[in-house]
DNA sequence: TAGACGCTTCGATTATCATCGAGGTATGAA
DNA sequence: TTCATACCTCGATGATAATCGAAGCGTCTA
């Protein structure tokens, strides 16, 4: 009966509206602090301080202290994976549909996920290099092939820099609002600070739209989807 | 602030300990009735009646009525998926560290995920079909070489049947255990209920265990983990 | 040193919700 | 019909936990 991990536990913390907003707020990899958050949970700060005490304590969430802010970040990647995934399950669930909210059609194009690019465009992405074989599936991981190699260095993405990490460089991440793959790892992440860097798009503040540029969408569109 | 799906609700929903092990519990794919899950949650049944309504209002579960029993499972693919992750998350977390049960290691090496094989040997199952190149990623999808055609007609699997059926014939799933994937999709359950057949391998009642013979797991890796 | 700011801790209040007893409605068996 | 089973609905009770005011503790600025 009482098998596997306690599921019910981190369910609980992500079952709160207050802690779901501000996990939600940190969905894009960038950390806030204690009082933003706050905001983002639409609570005063002492009720926040609670909450983020609990959710420190579960990992889900993580700290870093900086003269007298305090920095929160999302606990790891797999904390991430498992948002998305509850998203899937309440986009598709429940009498209540969630209404489209105007930011509703932007955030389903193109969004941050964790610290890559998700959403149509980030599906696009992905399908697109694995159509122009700039990626392979080598056994279980997937892996540059080496056009896809050279088509990094031209599109200035130093690959030496990135395999130093630990992390690996590509991954899959499945989107809950195209329910299909996109490109995730160091390499995901990579992309979408080099469109940042092109000036091909750039982050809606609060939120975690992401805003290509007419001509950004074009080249965009004209290198991955031909 | 109130972007995407409602993702509150659906965890609130899995935050509570009688309706989590409720859907543990459905997580092998198979139905069970309202009274048996009663019992996997610990609770009366009319606790339990009240915990199903909800859980089935927000589609996370679905129902067959049969003469005068009920019987509950999950709503979904993406609900199993969803628990997957939560599992993901919990396993690391938490000062209070699942403590490993004497059922612990059963469960990381042969489980039922839904309804295919999951844990070390779900990977293993994975991995070997993938470097004996019976698999291939074309595009966005995985699809059978000419080559893995060939080998489900040896092994007694009938394509045509799976192929017949609207559900997705190869997919991965992320493995909460091993950190990795596993073969899913229709394809993952045939090979699961031809393990079955051949008398490699039988559910342990009343858990999610796989339990191999010895024979049964030699002849296993013997095909796949060569 | 004083004061402002960011954050946390403590304590009291309040609302929510799980729980189960009692009673009600289908289905199946005798 | 009558009884038993499986399940649901209703209503009362109780425990849990979110919430925020007040107060305390570092940290930065002047």
């Amino acid at each position: 009966m009482k098998s596997g991990p306690d599921i019910a536990r981190v369910a609980a913390l992500v079952g709160d509206p207050a802690r779901a907003n501000m996990l939600t707020a940190l969905l894009d990899g960038q950390a806030l602090t204690a009082s933003e958050l706050a905001q983002e949970g639409g609570v005063t700060v002492q009720t926040a301080s609670s909450h983020l005490g609990k959710l420190l304590q579960a990992r889900l969430v993580g700290v870093r202290k900086q003269g007298r802010h305090r920095y929160y970040d999302l606990g790891g990647r797999d904390v991430a994976h498992m948002l998305e995934a509850l998203m899937g399950v309440a986009a598709g669930a429940g009498p209540t549909r969630v209404r489209p909210g105007p930011k509703e059609p932007a955030l389903r194009k193109a969004r941050v996920c964790y610290d890559h690019l998700a959403g149509d465009l980030g599906v696009q992405l992905y399908e697109g290099i694995r159509r122009l074989k700039l990626l392979a599936k080598d056994g279980e991981a997937i892996a540059l092939t080496r056009k896809g190699r050279r088509f990094c260095t031209d599109f200035a993405i130093d690959l030496a820099d990135l395999e130093r990490l630990r992390r690996p460089l590509c991954r899959e991440c499945l989107d809950w609002s195209a329910r299909r793959s996109h490109l995730a790892g160091s390499l995901g992440s990579a992309f979408l600070a080099r469109f940042y860097d092109l000036g091909w798009a750039k982050r809606v503040p609060s939120s975690r739209v992401v805003a290509f540029s007419s001509t950004g969408e074009k080249a965009f569109l004209d290198r991955f989807a031909a």
